[in-house]
DNA sequence: CTGAAAGCGCTAACAG
DNA sequence: CTGTTAGCGCTTTCAG
């Protein structure tokens, strides 16, 4: 078995007690001893056992990442700044995928908690995080830091993007690039797309444009949905000639309907997405997206995170929102920049 | 606090171990008696402390799973194959990052070792897994399973890509659509790349080709290590007509370079990739590539890892290789496939 | 400064 | 069938 501390505290004639104490840097020991304990320790490979440390204390360093879509690889960026902010603190993360299933999302959460993580990073695919909401969370404690899928009218910890700005920047580019005819495709039916879309019409109105019903079509989250919905734009009289996508791979869907038609992008329509994955560099027309600086998001969520997991009453919730970032790349590029 | 075992017994005046015993399933109790206990459990909404659990008994049901990049897609689709198989039989897991850093990955496999997971996947960076690998393992008892990185000369559990083949495939498939002048652009200094190679070399001997050297060039595993390799390929005297490319965002990066070249793909340089990421089929020219089965290679070491689990004393290593598959896109297809 | 006592919530082994 | 007795390895509390 593994070596434990009481182990070492045999192999040094002192009491377990004070082997604990050395080694969590309590200071109510002499230094001498906590030199003899902590070479000991050294040469024995000592490794605390988590569990028991777990159980007695009431911390177990471990936080849960629920999120819809492993694959998608906001999510992964968002995993990754969130590792990159909470290893150093010794904390851990454990994954669980809601599979865009608000029944699992419950479960994982529920198992989540079983396990008394310390804290909770959930992109929530519930539509009312109050009522569908894990009404879990409310019985035990644990601090919990919402991103991404804004929870409707719930006052939690949450990290995101403005997505009314987004949808803004967006539209505001296309503009300022030229287009005359502005379409938008899209997303599925969540308060972030809606806000995407509010932002599109907030641009248009500032500019004193038209908002044309036929311009605003269903879309999806996917590149198949993207490459339907503009094959429809394609066949309407007056297509348009600029387009801001509800993301990226409908945006890399939207390009490939395009290209097909035998027009050419940006120059007969630009097109814009969202999200910023990490290959839009490389696809069939370079695409200009807006950052959502995913990384960051993670990290703001475990720095939220933290403070809460330290506070000892919950502090009140913050909502943050980390404004995006237009990139321009070739899909929009009208005027040669 | 949350709801505890002794909350039920107390309440139905039963013993905590009959509680214990009934929740499990024992069958050493009496259906009445369980069904007393199994309601009140529901009705309490009691959730079981798995740490508590863990302690005292002494599986964790963690799995810990370690690899050096999240934001690589072929790792969230492992990650996506372990969940999709390890979750339904209540094992959760941990995720740790190497960052392609031999010593973070020690550091992460003690510490998950340390929270005593029941098990292990590790996408090792150590080159040799015997002398540098964690010795840790030895040691604890705790099964694992290596993957896609084969270690050098160790017996163990290993899931991954037969990277001779891989190679081979790719190359076969080159000069099956007609290319005379291959080349190969490699990938970083590791025994997947070395093997790939090989298998790059097999191929053109067996067909009696020549290997010119100056056909393979340095490489990484990135798309700008691609672009700069095949702007090294087309300076040559008679640059190659086909190009086969360690991965994918390197040959993403290679069909960047032919374009802005002004050659045409596939006509005057077919490209294959490897890895099939996601985005592949959205790319400036569909790419070509040998898909891994990533998703596969997930499950396949959950599975040698549940068996491993569950096996009282450890069974003998099992070594598997999932064989790739050839995708023919755009990118390779000369002969109007 | 050091240590003894008590217990975290659960399970394994055995006794009734 | 049910309950008792011992821990799992560690931490908190409080007395030396």
């Amino acid at each position: 078995m593994a070596v434990r501390m009481k182990d070492i505290a045999d192999a040094l004639g002192v009491s377990l007690m004070t082997v604990s104490k050395a080694l969590r840097g309590h200071t109510d020991i002499s230094d001498e001893t906590r030199e003899r304990i902590l070479r000991r320790a050294q040469q024995l490979k000592y490794q605390p056992n988590w569990i028991a440390r777990s159980l007695a204390g009431r911390e177990t360093f471990i936080v849960g990442l629920v999120i819809p879509d492993l694959m998608h690889s906001f999510f992964a960026e968002v995993a990754l700044g969130l590792t990159k902010e909470l290893g150093p603190l010794g904390y851990q993360i454990v994954l669980a995928n809601s599979d865009e299933n608000a029944e699992t999302e419950r479960r994982e959460i529920e198992l989540l908690l079983a396990r008394n993580v310390d804290g909770l990073v959930v992109a929530s695919t519930q539509r009312d995080w109050r009522r569908g909401g894990p009404h879990v969370l409310k019985n035990k404690q644990t601090p919990y830091v919402l991103i991404d899928r804004m929870p409707a009218g719930v006052n939690v910890n949450y990290v995101g993007t403005p997505d009314e700005d987004l949808g803004e920047l967006a539209t505001d580019h296309l503009i300022e690039e030229g287009c005359r005819r502005i379409a938008h495709i899209r997303g599925p039916d969540n308060p972030n797309a809606m806000r995407r879309l509010d932002g599109f019409e907030r641009s248009l109105r500032k500019h004193s444009r038209k908002l044309p019903s036929h311009y605003v079509v269903e879309g999806g989250a996917r590149d198949e949905s993207g490459y339907r919905a503009m094959k429809e734009l394609l066949r309407l009289r007056r297509p348009p000639d600029g387009v801001f996508c509800y993301n990226d791979p409908v945006a890399a869907g939207a390009i490939k309907a395009v290209l097909e038609s035998g027009a050419k992008i940006p120059q007969d329509v630009a097109i814009v997405g969202a999200g910023n994955v990490h290959y839009s560099d490389l696809l069939r027309v370079p695409l200009s997206t807006i950052d959502q600086s995913a990384q960051t998001i993670g990290e703001t969520a475990a720095r939220i995170l933290v403070d809460c997991m330290r506070a000892k009453n919950p502090p009140t919730p913050r909502s943050i929102l980390i404004p995006p970032r237009l990139i321009v790349r070739e899909s929009s590029c009208r005027r040669g920049c």
